[in-house]
RNA sequence: GCCGUUGUGGCUCAGUGGUAGAGCACUUCCUUGGUAAGGAAGAGGUCGUGAGUUCAAUUCUCAUCAACGGCUCCA
């Protein structure tokens, strides 16, 4: 019998059911069945050699597709299985997928611990084991047989991964000596994997649970060719170049201190100056938008927290309540800021011609994150959240959301991320005993989110399990220099605060309601924001940002009273200026000037002094021309206005 | 909190069972130099902290603290 099978370019070809993918591969060229991994075939992923019985589009997956990297990485995480059982008989292994980057595989060792010369053996013996060009073979088994074929083995993790499978969907791989069980796909043999790195070894708990054994997982990455290796370890290494925690170093914005305490950042001037130009901005957007900016204390009475529900949820594992001397009253930490704001609403009795009500702080709030957890700014202990709070009649919900949702976007265009996730945060699906609120709360809030991104026209990804214990949040996430991802802004619609607080208002009915209140931070918090966004720019700020705009190069200090008057007459212009009045050579301090990143060095020597100019350079663009003072200053406000 | 790695002057790093070195930065002097490092001299560290082994420890062992890579967590 003959099928149809029909390829990418919509040209269709006739074969015999029964072919394989790698026939079919092989019948359009020889160059072709060298590269190929694998084939999807009518949209699924199966190996080459899975044969395909009626028509179908096909689809050759190789090293370029994301699907057939996926795939080799996968079969990676095989080969070192075998390496690390041919060198450790003992062990026993869990599973090992494949990573956006790279594969991992999580194994029980018993009690050895495995070391980095390990590491170096392991992949001496999986590229020896690769170079035999051992094929993946499936073998499809039943239940029953599985079960038997691991208990003789006596592997418990593997059992325990049975037990979740049905009956009939069970397939084993083996390659050379190692058999493992496997949904697969895989590459054809093991002679594709020509480059092969493993890159760290990590405790992780068995199924995630930290209550479980803490298993140890291999990261590793390989490719099909030693040049691609190499580049991405280039790749790798740029990337630590923007690392927001060698930047703030390198340009003075941030330090901590073991005095201080662990995950509490200390401003440099220059990371404060940072800071206020973005608070600023903020600020006028958010004054434009009808927010009126409030202040609150950076502690609260622990029973503010009683009744927002955060100190049931938190009070444990958080930083633990200061007393006061005399009559030993509790306080806490502002962990949060929307009590305050909950409290700020009730001072005055509302009416519903007040709502929108938003009540907009940059606060400062305290957390006890866990130890391991620190990471530069993105995870710190004290940070400032953009906070505000908007208190809105229930039909004003989706209008007021979608009215931030335009803040977010605007304050991303502005600083250049277009690289982002908008991701819709909802309630774990199976287990619902962490969150609090009536189900038809809820329901009502994840209604207005999904229902406001979608007028936005946003592409959203849905996330179950990552919703806030009160209410769910649209969260916009962006990637580090590295890969990791962060969540950025926040917007959360909050039915369950206003109850708590008994907040209401008259409405026009003359009746008492209900507000719905609307938590969001565009920036998040100020440290993430700025860890992201150093990295995001490689610690290259846009003029406006940039918290030494100018730097003043005197070629001597012949120069130098000329000079002092240029700076005078930009920091009169409100320029950010410094000048290096150092005993060094021009090309000493531009070479400084560069690597401090600073947008505008402006080099005044004999010349510029006698034409009363000053010469400009632009970094990382070379010397761009003399300029009279007053023309330079009218640039860089023109500039700063432009970009802001 | 858990697993693993690391911890040497302000920064980046070398090194040794017999109480330490380089480059940059810093200070002083010389130099007054035109678009990414001018020259010389000098100062600066009880080698994260505590204990143990040893005649002797920065070097070996243990503990502890911190940073880093993960896991778990993240209002």
């Amino acid at each position: 019998m003959s099928i149809h099978i029909t390829f990418p370019d919509g040209s269709v070809r006739p074969y015999e059911a029964g072919v394989s993918g790698w026939d079919i591969a092989k019948s359009l060229s020889e160059g072709l069945a060298r590269q190929v991994l694998a084939a999807k075939v009518n949209g699924v992923v199966q190996d080459l050699s899975a044969t395909i019985t009626t028509d179908a589009t096909i689809c050759f997956l190789k090293w370029e597709d994301a699907e057939g990297q996926n795939t080799f990485w996968h079969s990676t995480a095989h080969l070192l299985a075998e390496a690390v059982e041919a060198l450790f008989p003992d062990a026993q292994f869990w599973v090992g997928p494949a990573l956006e980057k790279g594969f991992y595989y999580d194994i029980d060792l018993g009690d050895y611990k495995l070391t980095e010369d390990d590491l170096r053996k392991l992949e001496m013996k999986m590229s020896a084991l690769a170079k035999n060009n051992a094929p993946f073979i499936r073998k499809a088994m039943q239940k029953e047989e599985a079960i038997a074929w691991f208990t003789e083995k006596g592997d418990r993790y593997k059992l325990d991964l049975l037990h979740g499978l049905e009956d009939g969907n069970i397939s084993f791989y083996t390659q050379g000596n190692f058999t493992d069980l496997c949904r697969g796909p895989h590459i054809p043999h093991t002679g594709f994997i020509k480059a092969i790195q493993l890159t760290s070894i990590a405790g992780a708990y068995w199924k995630g649970d930290e209550n479980n054994k803490q298993l140890t997982r291999i990261y590793g990455i390989s490719f099909p060719a030693q040049k691609e290796l190499d580049e991405y370890l280039a790749l790798l290494e740029d990337a630590k170049k923007r690392d927001h925690r060698k930047l703030g170093k390198e340009l003075e914005l941030f330090a901590f201190s073991e005095n201080v305490g662990l995950g509490l950042p200390l401003w440099l001037p220059k990371g404060a100056m940072l800071r206020e130009r973005l608070q600023q901005f903020l600020q006028k957007a958010q004054m434009e938008s009808g927010y009126l900016p409030v202040i609150t204390p950076n502690i609260g009475h622990k029973n503010l927290y009683v009744t927002s529900g955060h100190y049931e949820k938190y009070g444990k594992d958080s930083f633990q309540p200061i007393k006061t001397p005399q009559e030993g009253e509790e306080f806490l930490l502002k962990p949060m800021n929307c009590p305050h704001h909950c409290e700020i609403y009730k001072t005055a009795p509302r009416s519903y011609k007040d709502l929108p009500l938003r009540l907009a702080e940059f606060g400062t709030v305290y957390r006890y994150e866990q130890h391991g957890e620190l990471h530069g700014l993105t995870r710190v202990r004290g940070f400032t959240q953009d906070d505000a709070h908007l208190f809105c009649m229930p039909e004003q919900v989706k209008e007021e959301f979608k009215t931030v949702i335009d803040l977010v976007l605007y304050v991303f265009k502005s600083l250049g991320f277009t690289n982002y996730t908008a991701q819709i945060s909802l309630r774990n699906k199976e287990d619902r005993s962490k969150y609090i609120g009536s189900e038809e709360n809820w329901q009502r809030a994840e209604q207005a989110i999904i229902e406001a991104a979608a007028e936005k026209g946003l592409t959203t990804v849905t996330a179950y399990g990552e919703a806030a214990f009160y209410g769910p949040k649209l969260d916009f996430m962006v990637k580090d220099a590295i890969g990791r991802k962060w969540q950025l802004g926040t917007i959360q619609v909050d039915y369950n605060l206003p109850e708590r607080f008994d907040l209401t208002y008259i409405g026009e009915d003359n009746a008492r309601h209900r507000p719905v209140m609307i938590h969001r931070a565009p920036f998040g918090s100020m440290e993430r924001f700025i860890a992201v966004l150093t990295e995001h720019c490689a610690g290259k700020f846009p003029l406006w940002l940039a918290p030494v705009q100018v730097k003043l190069l005197p070629i001597s200090d012949r120069f130098l009273p000329y000079a002092q008057n240029v700076l005078l007459q930009l920091k009169k212009a409100d320029i950010r200026v410094e000048m290096d009045d150092r005993n060094e050579k021009i090309g000493k301090k531009i070479r400084d000037a560069e690597r401090m990143k600073i947008p505008c060095m402006l080099v005044i020597g004999e010349q510029e002094v006698a034409e009363g100019k000053a010469a400009v350079r632009r970094h990382g663009k070379g010397n761009m021309g003399a300029r009279s003072v007053e023309e330079i200053i009218a640039g860089l406000r023109q500039e700063v206005e432009e970009n802001q």
